[in-house]
DNA sequence: CTAGTTCCGGACCGATCGGTCAAATACAAG
DNA sequence: CTTGTATTTGACCGATCGGTCCGGAACTAG
């Protein structure tokens, strides 16, 4: 190690974030980045490869913090499992700031725009959503045990109801659909996974 | 009208739907759309105006199709509501020829890649996702009518829980999900309506 | 046939794309 | 201070981008 780096990788990381997820992969450019990042086009080849390996670096952060979010937000000690779905679902159909253009998850954007052609983005959407579908499962088995989702329910084929759920509600938030629209099929799928409000 | 057109315009914007569909709106090029029509730059230029509004055009075309097979298949006269509705489910839980991968709706992928920024895609994905919503909420009251459905349950927010519940397959669907998730989900959603299997 | 109009094909445009590279620079090691 | 190595910077590359334009072709009207 000759000359030290004059960049934090990590906020590199995340200004890169940023610009992929308001305008997506192929509309970025790598001027963009540059301007984002504050790094030079050879710096940015250099520490991370062009321009797809960076975008998967990107992604893999993206969907490892999500995937911690999510565990954080579902397994809090405090209240219970039921109390813990309802409040997901409940800031999940909630539209950020009125002014601000809703931005919907970068996995879901990234998905739809590459899954079908980059293997790798397709199997990180994959590993992801699976992830997602056993925290979830292991919310409706902990509900069940406390008695507030019905025992004969399949916890496997709530969860992946609730994962379709909340899936379908990010593709409505892409579209700018109204807030109750997506308050209602939060209320509806808790309400078939036995959870009434 | 001196010289006459050489090409259908209906077949072109087929064409270009096919094109647009498989790479998305900027992954493809002009040069794609030559390619795939059969007509030349000045051509298309002419015909449809840039490329932007020939997406649009496509777009339109496809949301207005999509609609129309919707209610044609919602609105057949032979079977009851309820199992219209649940064969509307077991098909978008079937994914297709395991070796061709599965394509999501174009309109899904238009939404994740330019809903945030181009306020027309926005609208016309509203627009879509609205008329289907109702259509559901027609089934749905068709099949309370029938006894399918227990009357008690609102129409509107069953109706908006299983299009977030479609939409949320077309996501899984893009990462190339197994389609027991898929079935799972659209298992549970008919369950929550009082669809029962 | 001629005249007028529309359409086609593709050459051409400047801008921008992603990516490379070499010279200048900043540090650690000795 | 000298040497060696790693990083930065931005000029530069060929390719491709979306879009324009024009000469010739194909047709209708008279």
């Amino acid at each position: 190690m000759a000359r030290p780096r004059k960049f934090d990788e990590q906020q590199v990381l995340r200004s890169a974030t940023e610009t992929f997820w308001t305008s997506g992969f192929a509309a970025t450019s790598l001027d963009d980045l540059m301007r984002a990042t504050g790094l030079g086009k050879g710096s940015l080849y250099g520490a991370f490869g062009d321009k797809q390996a960076l975008f998967l670096r990107v992604l893999d952060g993206y969907c490892t913090d999500a995937a911690a979010g999510l565990r954080a937000r579902l397994s809090g000690p405090e209240s219970s499992s039921a109390e813990r779905l309802r409040a997901l679902f409940d800031v999940m159909a909630t539209v950020g700031d009125p002014s601000a253009p809703p931005r919907a998850c970068l996995l879901a954007k990234s998905t739809a725009e590459l899954a079908a052609t980059n293997p790798d983005v397709a199997t990180r959407a994959r590993q992801t959503f699976t992830t997602i579908a056993g925290l979830l499962q292991a919310e409706v088995e902990g509900a069940q045990a406390a008695g507030d989702i019905p025992a004969d329910r399949d916890a496997r084929r709530t969860a992946h109801h609730l994962l379709a759920v909340l899936r379908g509600m990010e593709a409505l938030t892409e579209a700018g659909m109204d807030e109750s629209v997506l308050r209602d099929a939060a209320d509806a799928a808790l309400a078939v996974a036995g959870l009434s409000r």
